[in-house]
DNA sequence: ACCTTGTTCGGAGCCTGTTCGGTAGCTGGC
DNA sequence: GCCAGCTACCGAACAGGCTCCGAACAAGGT
């Protein structure tokens, strides 16, 4: 619903107070700021900004004028297990959830979260409690960090790499872990690392 | 749900006295900061900021005045500018923001979000690139990452220690990067990291 | 048992928002 | 022209919130 001349003036003026003050304005003095010389009329002009819908205010409280919430795209994404090297994804029981920045996904695509446990990333700058999120895919280009399956046993966080022989090389970033390689038909891929995240 | 003028006063009092002392003040301390005779006034105005939401008590404890978790699951914070080892923070012009999981923050605290340069902090798991949350306050507890200033000229990201002699050693984490030890008085802190982020 | 701390109660004055009745100008429709 | 409806404004009376006080009570810690 649009504004008229006036109330546009009004609501900058709410803006600007709110924005340096960090409260809202009393009626007394919007009053003083456009000369008025009765409540009555900033009272009704605010009492228009809400039915309008651009302000929302409580009944008979001081300077409770305040913005509806503009709705920030936020993506809460579940929080699925934890994965290790070696180890199968140890699924969570509860539907925990963990919000993502919407920077990071690609949207209209599954992502999901999942915990790592244990160091077999740490060269690649994953540390133990870090939160991978994890964009669900069978196919990852040479190179990315994959979610993978191997013969149905064991989930890991690795990077994949494809070698002769339609062979592919799960490679941890881990000195002391050992690479996988398997035949491409017995390794499966669940999805692929797109972010992290880390709360100290 | 906003705040009255006296409201907002007592509230930045609670969130400066918490940032400094990593406790809540007393009722009386509250009172002679405002210059109160009776504690009752504390009371109210502490019992109001709990009935709209800006703060959690608990019932008949000391210094139990603690900022409830945010609600909202993601946080647009401002993205500063750039971090390096022994350089300055180069800031950036636009307002750039990045979408921050709420779980990440403690909510009534300012934070914002640096991209990290170079590999200084390379055997913490922080790469070239990363974004890193900063709650922005000046003390620091001994171990933890801070963005710290050493004589007004280089904002580094680096471990803070305390040593013998009122001297502070900033530790980076990587070999090939000598601590900077300095006196206490030429080193300032402007945040202490709590977070990373990073897209593959 | 004492001191510190928080809680509750009754009361006060001022601040703030609400409501009502009324004036005036402007616009579009009959 | 005349009326209806909207915006813009005024003044006065009212009601409840906000801010503060002092005193007495309760619970914890030392």
């Amino acid at each position: 619903m649009p504004l008229t001349k006036r109330q546009k003036q009004i609501l900058d003026y709410l803006k600007w107070f709110i924005d340096r003050h960090d409260y809202a304005p009393s009626f007394d003095e919007i009053r003083e700021e456009f000369g008025y010389t009765s409540l009555a009329t900033v009272h009704e002009h605010l009492s228009n900004l809400e039915r309008k819908g651009y302000i929302r205010r409580s009944y008979r409280e001081s300077r409770s004028v305040e913005f509806p919430p503009d709705v920030e795209p936020s993506i809460p994404l579940p929080l699925l297990g934890t994965v290790a090297a070696g180890m199968p994804i140890e699924a969570f029981e509860d539907n925990e959830t963990l919000s993502i920045p919407g920077e990071m996904i690609r949207s209209g695509f599954n992502h999901y979260v999942l915990r790592v446990s244990g160091d077999s990333m740490i060269d690649e700058q994953i540390r133990d409690g870090d939160h991978i999120v994890v964009n669900a895919r069978e196919t990852a280009e040479d190179g990315e960090m994959v979610i993978a399956l191997v013969r149905d046993e064991a989930a890991t966080v690795k990077k994949l790499y494809r070698e002769g022989g339609n062979r592919v090389r799960l490679q941890p970033a881990n000195e002391s872990v050992e690479p996988i390689i398997e035949d491409a038909a017995d390794v499966r891929v669940q999805g692929v690392v797109v972010g992290l995240i880390r709360q100290y």
